[in-house]
RNA sequence: GUGCCCAUAGCUCAACCGGAUAGAGCAACGGCCUUCUAAGCCGUAGGUUGCAGGUUCGAUUCCUGCUGGGCACGCCA
């Protein structure tokens, strides 16, 4: 347990002490101590004495009155006021509020963390983008957010996997192959006229190319051969497409999936090096078609029909979800045999329950948000506890140039990559920005503004706050770690204790943003924290002639570098030392 | 049409599971580099929290309705 944590327990404590003496007949409601916005109003403010003025039918002010005359002393309290309405507030001693320094330190990369999570298994789902192609801007918010809230609820004290969902048995996967192995036909001079529905995307003819390199002409097929039997295209699009794939795998034969098999390989390889890039890592990699391969889609089909969810009409099998609050039944298994999406994603989700998590958490793009109701309506019909499945959305984020906004289309092939926007705007801003909205919320993303190096751009403020306390302490020339143990009680001036405060804050952010999965609470945080180490810095010299001083503000500077780091870390940002 | 999300300063957004005088940044205006990094700081100005009700000692926060915007409503994934 950390020693903040220990400073609201003992706060709760006195105060549970205090209503005890005074209603000894009552349950002492749950004794909430908030961070006061004004510094005259204390450190801690409670607001009990409001809360009991129902119950105990008296005037608030009266009974917080009696409350501080029965609260025990405390030598980590140095003053106990009543204000406004009836709060009652808390001013710690200044010993109290030095210690925090002293914890950093000690702490040091383990400073924040706390164990709220008591190393429950959480398991974290996220990005899952077919392996179709490239990632985009869409997916870079759903990675940073991703990965930021898996870090910050691990610093929670979580037991957290991550892992991203490969959707490798799909439809989409044969269009992959199908578009891949047109463009390979291309290349040996066979034109068929490729698909508007089919992926138009040069990382296509780029596959098309390696294979041609390696292999030669031996997927060569001739082109009466590809389009036999296919439907024109203007009269139905899908079914054209569809008709293509089945000539493929069948003129193909075992090659299919080797064709298959490298269009995966490049595109998951292309986009797992896309994220490593970005500071974005898996635990796990899973596999849809391992369910299929395992059974597990006809045996979570199975359960579902064992306890009597699913029906037969029009030749599929239906999950009556709607007893469940979804809107309609799905189908999970359609009229020609194949399994939907779904009855994989059923599968799935049983799988991770199985794995024993005590929280799972999908991370999707808003866009899924209809998908919530049937896919927790199964987690019920499965007799698994729905409240353990969490659904976390990112809405969309919208690139501009300054004013103008930068049009994505994923049909014409001209979409802005994830890759793209790292090498304009650099990762550490791509990150950073990603996050500082809350996911619920519409991004307006302004590349502008994120390659800006200036100071508009909230990532080099708080970067250069770091650079900055890196600077002074190298200057000191001393060695950081003999720092610990420094006397803090020169450490007087309204900024320092602002600072002081601040930095205390640090451990309920994380709690606060584990609990709400905001990692942007930690940006803002970082933000504010380098706010007052600027003012302080522009204020203050630290290297003053004054052994004690400068000891106790570099000890200070120290502290703050600290917290600055472990907090950009958590965002999946870099700390530079010198900018 | 139905469902989900959103609406806070001119703009982009915060506000810690209901708290005290709603805060930042940008844009505007006025100052600060002979001193540890000016990618910084100090100051001024900016609000009926979309509208109307309700619950509460107390509402930006919770509930209902309305207005406006985004998204979703396939035997696609």
């Amino acid at each position: 347990m950390n020693a903040e944590q220990d400073i609201q327990t003992h706060l709760s404590t006195l105060l549970q002490t205090a209503f005890a003496a005074i209603a000894p007949d009552q349950v002492c409601p749950s004794i909430v101590l908030d961070r006061p916005k004004q510094s005259e109003h204390g450190d801690f403010a409670s607001n009990l004495a409001l809360q009991l003025s129902k119950t105990l039918r008296r005037n608030p002010r009266e009974i917080a009155g009696q409350l501080v005359a029965a609260l025990p002393a405390s030598d980590r309290v140095s003053k106990v006021e009543i204000a406004g309405a009836g709060f009652i507030n808390f001013f710690l001693s200044s010993a109290t509020r030095l210690a925090v320094v002293e914890r950093i330190l000690a702490a040091g990369n383990g400073w924040g963390r706390g164990n709220w999570g008591e190393q429950k298994k959480v398991q974290v789902e996220f990005v899952s983008a077919n392996p179709t192609g490239p990632l985009h801007v869409g997916h870079g918010r759903g990675a940073a957010y991703g990965a930021s809230l898996a870090n910050i609820l691990a610093a929670a004290g979580y037991s957290v996997q991550r892992e991203y969902y490969v959707n490798d048995a799909g439809r989409q996967m044969d269009i992959l192959a199908l578009s891949t192995w047109l463009r390979y036909l291309e290349l040996n001079g066979i034109n068929i006229p490729f698909p508007g529905n089919a992926y138009q995307g040069g990382y296509v003819r780029d596959m098309a190319q390696q294979i041609l390199l390696a292999h030669g002409d031996r997927y060569v097929h001739q082109p009466w051969t590809v389009m036999q039997g296919v439907p024109d295209a203007e009269a139905d699009l899908e079914g054209h497409l569809d008709a293509l794939i089945v000539n493929a795998k069948q003129l193909l034969g075992a090659d299919y999936a080797y064709i298959h098999g490298h269009a995966l390989t490049e595109q998951l390889g292309d986009c797992r090096n896309d994220l490593m890039e970005f500071g974005v890592e898996f635990d796990t990699w899973f596999s849809e078609k391992s369910l299929f391969d395992g059974d597990h889609v006809e045996r979570a089909v199975a359960e579902l029909e064992k306890r009597g969810h699913l029906y037969e009409q029009d030749g599929a099998k239906w999950f009556r979800s709607t007893t469940f609050g979804d809107e309609k039944d799905r189908v999970v298994q359609r009229e020609n045999g194949a399994y939907t999406y779904f009855a994989s994603d059923i599968a799935y989700h049983l799988n991770k329950y199985e794995r024993g998590f005590d929280r799972i958490i999908d991370v999707w793009g808003a866009d899924h948000h209809g998908y919530i109701p049937r896919v927790k309506g199964a987690v019920q019909a499965l007799e698994l506890d729905p409240d353990r499945l969490e659904v976390s959305l990112v809405q969309f984020a919208v690139l501009y140039r300054g004013e103008v906004k930068v049009s994505m289309s994923t049909r014409a092939g001209s979409f802005v990559t994830l890759r793209e926007l790292r090498q304009e705007v650099g990762n550490d801003a791509a990150r950073f920005f990603y996050v500082l909205r809350k996911s619920e919320q519409h991004l307006d993303f302004d590349l502008d503004l994120a390659k800006s190096q200036s100071n508009d751009n909230p990532v080099y403020y708080i970067q250069y706050a770091h650079a900055r306390l890196c600077s002074v302490l190298a200057q000191w020339g001393g060695d950081a770690g003999e720092l610990r143990g420094t006397d803090l009680n020169p450490l007087e001036s309204a900024q320092e204790q602002q600072l002081l405060q601040r930095l205390a804050e640090f451990p309920e952010i994380i709690q606060a943003a584990a609990r709400d999965y905001a990692p942007h609470m930690i940006a803002y945080y970082l933000r504010d924290l380098s706010a007052d180490l600027h003012s302080y810095y522009n204020a203050t010299h630290f290297l003053v002639p004054q052994e004690h001083l400068k000891l106790a503000r570099l000890t200070l500077a120290a502290a703050i570098r600290q917290t600055l780091r472990n907090g950009l870390a958590l965002l999946g940002v870099s700390a530079p030392e010198k900018m």
